[in-house]
DNA sequence: CTGAAAGCGCTAACAG
DNA sequence: CTGTTAGCGCTTTCAG
């Protein structure tokens, strides 16, 4: 039987490495917080009662006065199932956020909240100043509590616009997804393609619409006609959707999928369908991810940087910790990467 | 400009929801804690200054006196590359820990810890107290953190036996590694197979270890000799080792691979050299994960229940944080599922 | 350069 | 049922 110590075990705190050493609460806590205005000797003796008593810092004492924790929580509205899909946004957008909080020497706090309860869960946790700033990756809807962190003086960043009229303004990041759909529907147009339909995503996501409005804008200025079939980011929705595009104008000979799992699911069902790409019908996807190498053909796709948006995050919502002015939108290129499929 | 707030914005207190409501202090500590023993009025009162206020309890004042955060943190010490690549461990041990955290109502906390810096600031933020238990995953080689936290008195729950000589008793639970190797070893001696290879995990990390132990152990009782190459549980390093074990011994008629990718990466290298599955060489994976019933030919392998690992370190956890106490070990069975590859 | 004193915001006896 | 009181463990003026 392992008998739980339950956090009863006494605990050293700076009073008893105090009396060790025979110095102040307030000399230790100097030292223990690196000040260079202590004798060296009493540094010494001081670093020796803290040794021998194992003493460790009580966090929720410090934060409560310094009104700092030294972590960041990186929320993701989304079940773990999600997250740890084949999708690479996620494993791209930690890194980044990885990366440069590393650097700033602060504790990446993760927190998954697919459920309703895990939200609200998640508002406590965040509202109750465990942390010094959050951000939000792949918001799903107007959520409520970006602005609501703000409005209690908590630093936020997003990535992606935030949906909904905002009361307050919440400060985001994001790539310039429209002009990356723009560039993408015009090559398919310089091309010579007539029929050109899309493969949207969720609209419920800012890149979900964004992407479609991308796609509207640049027909728009052309005479074709728009076709549309909605899918949800995954592979296995864009199948469907392409299958349900090409019932409805089995002459289409385009197709720009909102993102490079969709396309190839796209792929599969052209396939099936016996269209050959890019021959009968050119594909483009968007994202870029390792995959979009390896595909039959090789995929045309938007680049866009994810993993800076993670180190743009991070490093925005530092500043903002600082109590520094930030810019309150941050926007980061995208690119076409032309390869065989269109 | 978006104006930094830098938490300095006044957020008001219990005080001040006290002073607007007319009461005490405690009175309100007792309506936002829930507490029934208050008179319904006084209730109403308090609610609405808490709510015209905009009152949030400051979670480090209170997790100060009462000593409890009401959350958890797991653990990873791995890269967010290693986390988020196509390894489902992760996904499954994090799934059972959700849902396990989520019925207590209890937060969880990821730390990703990959670099050595990595894992000092987790080892502050645990051991500052910033969560009521710990709970490890993947851990490589003998680390003593999870030792020292016990020894702070923090519960702490391991997937998988802790390596290195422990000073005190760290809790885990675990799967029949051994039991599940050496009933695939002797599938494999049952139907005939004279030369038995195995690709091995990597040796700083326990399933790595254990699996390796299994195989000995099923072919010391024989008189078969050992074949051993070593992988990293990554599909690549599958293949690496599965073309060293042909070169080895070129007759070699089964092996099994201590993880389903590394099988898959095998079958790769397999047919690379013309062998086939499994007439010339039968392949046994372990994990059972989805793809495992895709491969070409369908892999035979070892299930194990990794989001039951996941559940049963939180319960566990949950119980140690309540004081309870628990078996040092627990302990969960595999399987052996049998499809065409062996 | 060091110590004393005053809280940070909250909960939990203990009285009344 | 409600208010008073006494800290939780730490940092930070302010004197000396």
């Amino acid at each position: 039987m392992t008998r739980a110590k339950n956090g009863t075990r006494e605990r050293p705190t700076l009073e008893a490495v105090a009396k060790r050493a025979g110095v102040s609460r307030a000399t230790v806590s100097r030292v223990v917080n690196g000040s260079t205005t202590v004798a060296e000797p009493i540094q010494e003796a001081v670093r020796r009662a803290v040794r021998e008593l194992g003493y460790v810092p009580n966090l929720a004492a410090r934060s409560l006065v310094t009104q700092r924790t030294d972590s960041a929580a990186l929320i993701l509205p989304e079940t773990p199932t999600r997250v740890f899909s084949d999708d690479p946004f996620f494993h791209g957008v930690i890194r980044g956020v990885s990366m440069e909080l590393d650097a700033a020497d602060k504790q990446l706090v993760l927190l998954i909240a697919g459920s309703t309860a895990g939200h609200d869960r998640v508002e406590r946790y965040t509202m109750g100043r465990h942390v010094d700033g959050v951000m939000f990756a792949s918001m799903h809807g107007a959520d409520p509590l970006p602005a609501a962190l703000i409005r209690m003086g908590i630093p936020v960043m997003c990535s992606g616009r935030p949906l909904g009229r905002a009361t307050v303004e919440v400060p985001y990041v994001d790539v310039d997804q429209i002009g990356g759909v723009v560039s993408a529907v015009r090559h398919l147009l310089d091309s010579g393609r007539k029929r050109i339909a899309t493969i949207s995503g969720p609209q419920d996501m800012v890149a979900g619409i964004d992407r479609l409005t991308g796609y509207r804008q640049a027909l728009r200025d052309s005479d074709r006609r728009s076709i549309v079939a909605i899918g949800d980011f995954t592979r296995e929705s864009g199948t469907v959707a392409m299958r349900q595009l090409l019932d409805d104008d089995p002459k289409l000979d385009a197709v720009f999928a909102a993102s490079d799992l969709m396309a190839h699911g796209a792929l599969r069902a052209l396939r099936e369908a016996g269209r050959r790409v890019p021959d009968d019908v050119a594909v483009i996807g968007f994202d870029d991810i390792e995959m979009a190498r390896y595909t039959e053909p090789p995929l045309t796709t938007v680049r866009q940087p994810i993993q800076q948006i993670g180190r743009e995050m991070a490093r925005q919502l530092m500043r903002l910790v600082a109590g520094e002015e930030i810019e309150p939108v941050t926007m980061l290129p995208t690119e076409l990467i032309i390869r065989e499929s269109a």
